[in-house]
DNA sequence: ACCTTGTTTTGAACACGTTCGAAACAAGCG
DNA sequence: CGCTTGTTTCGAACGTGTTCAAAACAAGGT
């Protein structure tokens, strides 16, 4: 493990990943192998392996970049006031962010859904990337006219990013062209999740939605 | 492929499942390597991949044993009349018919995400697999007392599949011993989910579910 | 200059999943 | 019995991800 970084290392380690990251783009994770990357790089094999712990770790970079896009992109959706009308916004800008890398987007989910890798969104490492997104779904809720039970607010940013997972795992399922499918899924969902989160404020749901909630941290410790 | 199948050949086939399924019990998935299981079912490397596409074909043969396991487990479940009982019922008694495999669940797991791989529970290849497990809900349904308008108890039986494929998900990454969490959440989804679906007769919900209907049939087209 | 210590680089070597051409076997037919 | 056709078995060989011991390099300290 490379402990004191000097510049020179960094230059080499930074190559390796943009290589990587053209190689992927190009033919696709599984296609692109970790002889081509280290030559695209100009370093040896090994040297690859000294830098990354393996090809997997190569994918976090991906990831990153994805995620930054993904805030960028959906900074417009922010500036309409209705809870439905933002959710759509930050779902969809997501679509057209991974949009040029659905066709092997499936293949970076497979390790993602690996438990037992770093690369699981659920994963320690991954906290960082999680984060991010969260506080994305967070300002999504704060800077809307929805008004809520202060506990659902706190606990809602986590949940909208589930359903973020949930979009995404039907994305990497959708074979419609130009990912249709998924576009209809988030046009459709954000304003049912709109008025069901708006309907927890009846007295009749309310109930249900204190037992939800009971069971989130209970979840959370255990 | 082998075309014409002779009893000979069906039975080095079928030594050769009873090998896999062994050695990956013993040590898991990814340990288990192919040239093992050819020497402890007594043939020869090639001959594996005579039988077998590769590797991942032989998981498909360890789901179709744990969905059986599940619907003769799940059976004293569906004695009880209240819906949200026997909805714990069948969800909890997957939980113990799949604890065993606990520990190298995820191996398999990280396959079956893959959108491409006939693994995934989503491919046609998993078809009759699933249908056996939508079915299993369909009769938690039936056999209830649950009242419903008839759209919403066709489509029911499916939801709960996908919220089954849910708690597998919660499930492979749950780490607490026995897996104590997956059924904290079990436990504490199944009343919810019988609320929530008695909630629907209610006016100011019927409107939403109608919507939801909606989506569902056109995500099914699409 | 030389040694020491730590970092970086290298390519050979290993084990694995998979492919493939060729051999062995079985069955029907003349 | 030979011959043909189709099935089954085999193991060598390929390309892959990964490991590792050794070399090259850099930077001080003496």
């Amino acid at each position: 493990m490379p402990d004191k970084r000097t510049a020179k290392a960094e230059l080499t380690r930074s190559g390796i990943v943009t290589a990587a990251l053209r190689l992927f783009r190009a033919g696709g994770y599984d296609a692109t192998t970790m002889r081509a990357i280290a030559d695209e790089a100009g370093v040896s094999l090994g040297s690859a392996y000294y830098y990354f712990s393996g090809k997997e770790e190569l994918i976090q970079a991906f990831y990153d970049q994805i995620q930054v896009e993904h805030a960028a992109a959906a900074e417009p959706a922010l500036s309409a006031t209705a809870f439905g009308e933002r959710l759509r916004g930050v779902l969809e800008s997501y679509v057209d962010v991974a949009a040029p890398y659905h066709g092997f987007g499936g293949q970076f989910f497979r390790n993602a859904a690996d438990p037992t890798s770093p690369l699981s969104p659920f994963s320690v490492e991954s906290t960082p990337a999680r984060e991010a997104s969260t506080a994305l779904f967070r300002r999504t809720v704060e800077g809307s006219d929805l008004k809520l039970a202060p506990a659902l607010r706190e606990e809602l940013p986590e949940l909208l990013w589930l359903l973020h997972m949930g979009v995404v795992l039907f994305w990497v399922h959708d074979r419609s062209p130009d990912q249709r499918r998924t576009r209809t899924l988030v046009a459709g969902v954000a304003p049912l999740v709109d008025r069901t989160v708006r309907l927890t404020r009846l007295p009749v749901v309310r109930g249900l939605v204190d037992d939800v909630l009971v069971l989130l941290r209970s979840l959370r410790e255990g």
